[in-house]
DNA sequence: CCGCAATTTGCACCCGGTTGCAAATTGTTG
DNA sequence: CAACAATTTGCAACCGGGTGCAAATTGCGG
């Protein structure tokens, strides 16, 4: 298709082909180049042939730094990322970089982590002029929404956690219903005595679900008994968490079944049943449905989240003119397995 | 700090302290301004000083689209990315996101995957005139490769994997010593009947794991009696591909011993053998220790790759003027556990 | 065939910085 | 203090493409 390759090898080393080459080879000024490029400007259809043929030919693609220079928008959007350690999110930055070249954007990977502390990442994407920000499920730090503060004129989106920031728009699940699903999925398997297992700090999001999952319980007249912490979203950290609670209670002291604030904990809490040799003593269910929830070495019960939806709620809010409401929540899905399933 | 917070909200809506704003406040040009923020330009330190209090009062933070434009280079790496589905890829991308910007450069996530047939989103990672291309364990298909001809003024380099394509470096594991040190460990259990487990396509990376495997073996007399396919590097494939092996061989008939690809592969082989309740029946090797390998429940031996090292060596060339080695190889760690042991 | 409106096109200038060059300032030395 | 070298600084031009406006072209009814 492109075989005149040998003209872009021809002209030089270093590829440069402007929008003024393109106009001279196709005999306009390089103005109407820039019009056939783009979409409803005021072109005779033959003019854009001929600039379109030209540009074929010569190899010509538009520098997307000057374009952006002029137009004020990149068509990229910055991902901000800080806890690479949950495979979920390997799936949540699959399905969002995605949809996202789908409709024509680039993503900025922004890894917001111990040393980053000042926020220079995001600050370098603004000072790229990105289209908008999506936090996906980060941590909203203090220093961060003071740094977000400062960042007017483009929108933030934090996608699959809460945040009551005002200028923050938020892309999530409905954690009160997810925690009432879950507490209705434990009471009928019969359990008395539950407990939950928290992760590294209780945020907006985790309290939401903890919420609906006190809601759930109490509409049987039963309440969240224990809640074991582990500190930070690592299965090791559940594992330790659970060991040290099996280890401080006789076995008719203890929860009969555990909700873990998402699959990584379960799967550590379940690995340290598994060493202790009593795998099926204590029904969990976690959070997320990770690919390895599903392991018949598992078999974890576990709430979806609507990636597929979320994402695409949270890009439609990119380019977005009108006002839409700040917060959009969805539904997830149950996914019963065996864990939480008296054995 | 930045206490005049003030003036860039009276400044207008529209956030837009230009270098003009600085000079005109330094009382100095605009062109001093820009020396200011240059590393070693000639100007004198009285006036840097203005320049750099005015800017700081004015919130200023240059643009760096414009900077882009003139001087042709973004401080942007690609980082191409395919099979999303390999836990071990969010360790990466982690680790290369955060030794970018620890050097002050930025990624952006580029997915090639099924309907990016035509590779839109590296030739548009190239129109923001990107510094470097990191290819992250990437499938270097032949569309791919005929993509990448076409950029020859920025570093292309192929983290994790191997190649031959001339212009195109790599940064990898030596495959080789993995596989004979694989294969050692294999031998030491007295293994006589050994097997190995393939992902999607015989790839060089792989082949040359595999040979070394085979040299390993050879040594004592041994050879790679069956290849099992899975097709992907998936969990799921790898458990499919073992349950249908197992189940087409009477148990005297098997390979007493299996080398998969890698740890997703092998994860999804011992589910496969869990499941049957043969789960101490054959010794598992996998590869690239991923942080699931340490789990009780599979004590998976792997072999780890030297991660941050070969990122930093991945990074060192994109800046790079000087000519450097094309290939560069860098042993890996065999990580004994329980699961190619016998039992 | 003319007049007028609707398109289409060319042009100057802008986006926000950087670079080469020459003018202006500073410092040094005979 | 003049003469000359070394810094510093201002300026024009440019990176590559986009926008508003006016000129040029086209289409159409009278």
């Amino acid at each position: 298709m492109i075989k005149k390759s040998k003209n872009m090898q021809a002209a030089g080393g270093t590829h440069k082909v402007t929008a003024s080459d393109v106009a001279r080879r196709a005999g306009v000024s390089k103005w109407t180049v820039s019009r056939a490029f783009t979409e409803g400007a005021s072109i005779s259809p033959k003019a854009r042939e001929k600039v379109l043929k030209a540009a074929a030919e010569l190899g010509y693609r538009p520098n997307l730094l000057a374009r952006g220079l002029t137009k004020r928008q990149t068509r990229i959007v910055g991902l901000v990322v800080d806890e690479m350690d949950n495979p979920n999110l390997l799936g949540l930055l699959k399905e969002t970089s995605l949809q996202l070249q789908r409709r024509g954007y680039l993503s900025m990977l922004l890894n917001i982590s111990e040393e980053d502390r000042e926020g220079a990442a995001i600050s370098l994407a603004d000072q790229f002029q990105v289209d908008g920000l999506i936090f996906l499920g980060t941590v909203l730090t203090d220093e961060l929404v003071h740094l977000a503060q400062q960042i007017h004129h483009i929108p933030l989106i934090v996608l699959y956690r809460n945040s009551d920031i005002p200028h923050i728009q938020v892309v999530s699940t409905d954690g009160h219903l997810a925690g009432r699903e879950i507490a209705e999925a434990m009471v009928e398997q019969g359990y008395q005595r539950i407990g939950y297992m928290a992760g590294p700090l209780s945020e907006s999001t985790q309290l939401r679900r903890l919420e609906g999952f006190r809601d759930g319980l109490a509409e049987h007249g039963l309440a969240v008994e224990e809640i074991v912490e582990a500190g930070h979203y690592q299965r090791g950290a559940g594992f330790n968490a659970l060991s040290q609670y099996l280890a401080s209670r006789p076995a008719n002291g203890r929860v009969e079944a555990l909700f873990c604030e998402n699959d990584i904990l379960a799967i550590g809490a379940l690995d340290a049943l598994h060493k202790r040799g009593e795998a099926s003593s204590m029904g969990i269910i976690g959070f997320d449905d990770i690919d390895l929830a599903a392991s018949p070495c598992y078999a974890l019960t576990t709430y979806r989240q609507p990636l597929e939806r979320l994402v695409g709620e949270a890009i439609r809010r990119i380019g977005l003119e009108e006002e839409v409401p700040r917060c959009h929540l969805l539904p997830g899905e149950l996914i019963l397995r065996d864990s939480h399933r008296r054995r």
